[in-house]
DNA sequence: TAACTATTTAGCTGATTGGTTAATTAGTTT
DNA sequence: AAACTAATTAACCAATCAGCTAAATAGTTA
């Protein structure tokens, strides 16, 4: 991403800002075991099944997951293990700044009033 | 991530939506070379000086970079070069997607009508 | 101190978006 | 066809946010 053109940076930004959202980690996360429904996935994430419908119908418009229509059903998948390797990394830098501040606090506590 | 509360999830988006803004990519991707000053920053992107200043609050606030102040003007620059290899994760799966993208289109431009 | 420069913060505005309910569409079953 | 179930889409509301200008703060220099 060294040398990049401002347009490039826009589609990096809306692929972060599919991943910057609770909802859609949550049903990514639940979809990392197994594919579910629209309904198994409203139910287990507590919000309706529209909601989750269009959180879902923008995954797969970027291609994180994957929609297959069986019966009245629609089973979803994911499209692309790869987003978990991106999710571990960012829990990592969470936690390493999640440390520092810690000790930043920790510091404070012990400093001489 | 395997078995997160939703609470921890919520940290995770918030990190995502940093990276989530274009200009924020582009204030990032100007100190991959070198520290600079707000000023600075504000005439390479062409946005104000307080409109840059607030982005790089919120990068520092959340660990991407850090605050050094010289002078009459503040210097930043990268906290943590993991940032990067985060970009460019993303960068290849956009490629990946953009390349299956380009292949339907032209399935569909081949295909019989 | 006063004048000057750089950064930050406050306040405003328009645009985006996550949630909802209600209406529509698609597929199954009687 | 009619009734039923599941998913999607439309329309709305409240909240968030990126940009701006103007005001406030911090540091340097005359």
């Amino acid at each position: 991403m060294e040398q990049m053109p401002v347009e490039a940076l826009k589609d990096v930004a809306a692929y972060f800002q599919v991943l910057a959202e609770p909802t859609r980690l949550q049903v990514l996360n639940l979809l990392r075991k197994q594919e579910h429904n629209v309904g198994e996935l409203a139910g287990l994430c507590g919000f309706t099944a529209a909601n989750i419908s269009r959180h879902l119908a923008l995954m797969t418009q970027h291609g994180f997951v994957v929609r297959e229509s069986r019966g009245t059903s629609v089973y979803y998948r994911i499209a692309d293990e790869s987003v978990y390797e991106l999710c571990d990394l960012v829990c990592g830098n969470i936690a390493r700044q999640f440390e520092r501040s810690a000790l930043s606090r920790a510091a404070f506590a012990t400093a001489p009033k």
